[in-house]
DNA sequence: TCACGTCAAGCAGAT
DNA sequence: ATCTGCTTGACGTGA
């Protein structure tokens, strides 16, 4: 069990998701956001390695516009030494990695052009992982999609879909239960005909589920993982009081994870947790963590 | 320096 | 019809 947080760091003082508008768009302005994107990603990668974080979103925001037609510059080829660099960090620590492209990536879209968008979006997250020698443990998770009034069809155009992809993309591909169109039990579903590993996300299964034990949860998407995926991935956050129903919290409730972490004690998974104060939630996580026989750290 | 309108992209549910 | 939330608030113009 490794734990971490999405994308960004707040007190390590850098900014590791700099972007800019598509009106500003020139090669200057490209080299000079990803080298900072670069640059900060290692930082928080180093910082994480040594408060026990290893586990990390990175940020769809790496390369601004990577998918978009504007882009007509080699990143890959320019940031190729900063890619060896922070690879060789990522696997000398043996730091879990995960992205999770934004809502625009629809793979099941009934509309071909927006499948095509999405698909070169896989395709930019994909080629980020090959920069990093990343193995098939690195996952990119995305939601199923759209329902269009038809789930049962919206299912199958995503199965389609996904048999079409290429390899590059199917071995890196999960799919993640969402907060108010696909469910576990529908995810799952999906799986058995795809065989795509489903991440757990256990604050959208509590707003919508079909009420299953957590328990049985646990058992089934675990078995969708098999040994070349890595240990299962679970999204982990809760309710932020007061607000609309969906609104992940600002600082962990240390009481609600402990007793998800008893609930889970006959699981081996990695957490990533999703709240708004980002590392310093994780880190008070991995201090509880610590008493934990699962938890993979150095130091007691 | 800072407020605030806007920003590549989709969809569903609440208001 | 418009707003909100999600991946992740950040950019950048105007005062």
């Amino acid at each position: 069990m490794k734990i971490g947080y999405p994308s960004l760091n707040w007190t390590i003082g850098c900014n590791g998701a700099k972007t800019f508008h598509l009106k500003s768009y020139s090669h200057e302005k490209l080299i000079e956001t990803v080298e900072n994107n670069l640059n900060c990603l290692l930082t928080m990668l180093k910082f994480n390695v040594k408060n026990n974080l290893l586990f990390f979103r990175i940020t769809s925001r790496l390369i601004p516009f990577a998918s978009h037609p504007v882009m007509d510059f080699d990143w890959k080829g320019y940031f190729k030494e900063n890619f060896n660099e922070i690879s060789d960090f990522i696997n000398e620590n043996n730091i879990r990695i995960s992205m999770h492209p934004g809502q625009f990536v629809v793979v099941n879209s009934k509309d071909e052009e927006v499948f095509e968008r999405s698909l070169n979006e896989l395709r930019y997250h994909s080629h980020v992982f090959d920069l990093l020698k990343l193995d098939s443990t690195a996952k990119i998770q995305v939601h199923v999609g759209g329902v269009y009034a038809d789930k049962e069809k919206s299912m199958e155009r995503f199965i389609g879909r996904y048999n079409g992809l290429n390899k590059a993309i199917k071995r890196r591909l999960v799919i993640e239960n969402d907060e108010k169109s696909y469910n576990l039990s529908e995810c799952l579903k999906i799986s058995e005909k795809t065989e795509i590993p489903v991440i757990f996300d256990y604050f959208h299964h509590e707003l919508n589920n079909n009420s299953r034990e957590l328990h049985v949860c646990f058992e089934k998407f675990t078995k969708t993982w098999k040994a070349e995926d890595g240990l299962p991935m679970v999204d982990y956050s809760s309710q932020k009081e007061g607000k609309s129903r969906g609104t992940h919290i600002e600082s962990i409730d240390l009481d609600h994870f402990k007793k998800f972490l008893k609930d889970t004690e006959d699981f081996d998974f990695d957490i990533m947790l999703e709240i708004k104060d980002k590392e310093t939630s994780a880190l008070k996580a991995a201090d509880i963590l610590k008493y934990d026989k699962r938890f993979i750290h150095k130091e007691l």
